[in-house]
DNA sequence: TCTGGGGTCCTAGGACCC
DNA sequence: TCTGGGGTCCTAGGACCC
C-alpha cells in the first residue's frame, strides 16, 4: 500500500493585485500594477504584457500602455493572507507558512474528519473563493516539492494532485526551472548541456551536474529530480538574521547621506530585535555602487548588540572601509545593515547595557546604558503611540521608494 | 533604458587549534 | 628541516526564493 498524498501547497494567485481587483471592481479583468516607481505586483491580466514585480514602472508602462497604476492596501494584504492561511488551520495545525500568500499543510491526520486531501483542498479553494472571495492554487502531492510543483502548474486558480503512482512521469516532462533552486543562472548553466527537462537532469550523471552548479546544489537537484524529498512540514522558524535596506538612487557616498541612511536603517533592524529579545554578534554592511555591482563587509563580535546607535556606529565603519577600497565608485545606489549570529537574550541580560565595554575606545561617547536607556525610552513610546511617533532618520522621508507597509509584509517573524 | 526589500543557503580561502 | 590531518570559525561573494 502506497503512502497517501497529504501535502497541501497553497498559494494566492497574483496576491496583491488580485486584492486591488476585489476591493475595486472597476479593476477587473484589466491589467493593473500595484506600486509607482517599481512595480511590486501585477495582476494576470497585466502579465499577459510582460510586466513583472520589480519591474521599473516606466518599463511597465512601455509594455504595457493602458497598465492601471494602483497605491496598495497593504493592511488589507495581511488581513486577507491570515484569513487565507487561516481557512488551512481549520483543517491542520501541521501548517508551514512560506510567506504572506503562501503555505504548505499536511492534512494526514484529518482525512478521517474532512475527506480525501484532494478532497480537502477543493473544500479549501472554495472556502477562500467564498469567504474572502480570492482565487487560490492549490497542489497535493507526498512531498513539498512536488505539491509546490503542483500549485505552480495548477495556476491560475486551480487544483492538481499528483497521482503518487505517476510522480516521475509528471515530473520528468517539466521544464528544469519548475524545480525548487533552479533560476535563472542555474537554467541557463542546464540548458546549456542540453538539459531542458526535469527528466533530462535526472538521466545525467551526478557528478557533471554537480561541475556545472557545485556540490550542494548538484546533489540537491539529483534528489529532487529522482522525487527524494526528505523535507517535512516545519511549523515554527527561528529566524537567523534580520536586515534593512534602502535604495538610494544614484548619489555619492557623502556622510549627509550615508550617516542617516544608515541610523534609519540600523533602528529598524535594532528595533526588531529588541521587541524579539535578539541580539546578533554578526554585522554586515553592504553598499551598492552606481552599476549594481555590490560588496559587502562584516564583522563578527564578541558579544551580541541590538542597540540602534552601536549598530549605526559599526554599520558606518565597515561602509567606510568598503567605500576606501573602492575609491573610484563615485556614486552609490544602495545601503543596507543585517545582523545574524542571532541570540536569545535573557530578560536581566536585556536590562543591561549591551557592548558596554566599547566605550574604552571611545571617550566622550555617550555610556552603553545611556544608549540603551534611550532605546527602551523609543521602543515604549512607539508601543504606545506607533512607529512613527518618534525615531531617528526622518529625513530620509522624502527618499524612501518603498512604503514602510509593503517592507513589513516582507519581514519574517523573528 | 539597468530593478525593491525581506530573507536562506552554499562556496572558497584563510586563521587558528589540537 | 620538512612533514600530516581534521575541525571550527570568520569573511566575501553569489545564487536563489518570495
Amino acid at each position: 500500500m502506497e503512502t497517501q498524498p497529504t501535502i497541501l501547497h497553497a498559494d494566492l494567485d497574483a496576491f496583491y493585485a488580485a486584492v486591488e481587483q476585489l476591493l475595486n471592481p472597476d479593476l477587473r479583468g484589466k491589467p493593473i500594477a500595484v506600486g509607482g516607481g517599481v512595480v511590486l505586483a501585477a495582476s494576470y491580466e497585466a502579465k499577459a504584457f510582460g510586466v513583472r514585480g520589480g519591474m521599473p514602472g516606466r518599463r511597465a508602462r512601455e509594455l504595457c500602455p493602458q497598465l492601471i497604476f494602483v497605491s496598495g492596501h497593504f493592511a488589507e494584504y495581511r488581513r486577507l493572507g491570515d484569513a487565507a492561511i487561516a481557512v488551512l488551520g481549520d483543517f491542520t495545525p501541521l501548517i508551514e507558512r512560506i510567506s504572506i500568500d503562501e503555505a504548505f499543510a499536511d492534512v494526514a491526520g484529518c482525512t478521517h474528519l474532512f475527506g480525501t486531501p484532494a478532497e480537502i483542498a477543493a473544500t479549501i479553494r472554495q472556502r477562500v473563493r467564498d469567504e474572502l472571495g480570492l482565487p487560490i492554487s492549490i497542489g497535493v502531492a507526498r512531498t513539498k516539492h512536488l505539491a509546490k510543483i503542483g500549485s505552480q502548474v495548477a495556476k491560475p486558480d486551480g487544483l492538481v494532485v499528483v497521482d503518487p503512482r505517476r510522480e516521475l512521469d509528471f515530473l520528468h516532462d517539466l521544464p528544469v526551472e519548475l524545480m525548487w533552486g533552479v533560476g535563472p543562472i542555474a537554467k541557463a548553466k542546464l540548458n546549456e548541456q542540453g538539459i531542458l527537462t526535469i527528466g533530462q537532469l535526472a538521466n545525467t550523471p551526478g557528478r557533471s551536474i554537480e561541475r556545472l552548479l557545485g556540490v550542494a546544489a548538484g546533489e540537491k537537484l539529483a534528489a529532487l529530480a529522482w522525487n527524494r524529498d526528505p523535507r517535512e512540514i516545519r511549523t515554527h522558524h527561528r529566524a537567523r538574521s534580520a536586515g534593512a535596506q534602502s535604495a538610494l538612487g544614484k548619489r555619492r557616498p557623502d556622510d549627509r547621506i550615508v550617516q542617516p541612511t544608515l541610523l534609519h536603517l540600523a533602528d529598524r533592524v535594532a528595533s526588531r530585535l529588541r521587541a524579539k529579545s535578539l541580539a546578533g554578534r554578526t554585522v554586515t554592511a553592504r553598499v551598492r555602487f552606481a552599476d549594481l555591482r555590490a560588496v559587502t563587509r562584516s564583522i563578527t563580535l564578541d558579544a551580541p548588540i541590538a542597540a540602534t546607535t552601536m549598530l549605526a556606529e559599526i554599520a558606518g565603519e565597515l561602509v567606510r572601509q568598503e567605500l576606501a577600497d573602492h575609491p573610484r565608485e563615485k556614486y552609490i545606489s544602495l545601503l543596507a545593515i543585517s545582523v545574524s549570529h542571532l541570540d536569545e537574550q535573557r530578560a536581566l541580560q536585556l536590562d543591561l547595557p549591551l557592548g558596554l565595554a566599547d566605550e574604552r575606545r571611545r571617550p566622550g561617547a555617550k555610556t552603553g546604558m545611556a544608549r540603551w536607556t534611550a532605546d527602551k525610552a523609543i521602543d515604549k513610546i512607539r508601543e504606545r503611540f506607533g512607529w512613527d511617533a518618534v525615531g531617528y532618520g526622518s529625513a530620509l522621508e522624502t527618499s524612501r521608494s518603498v512604503p514602510d507597509e509593503f517592507r513589513k509584509l516582507a519581514e519574517k517573524e523573528l
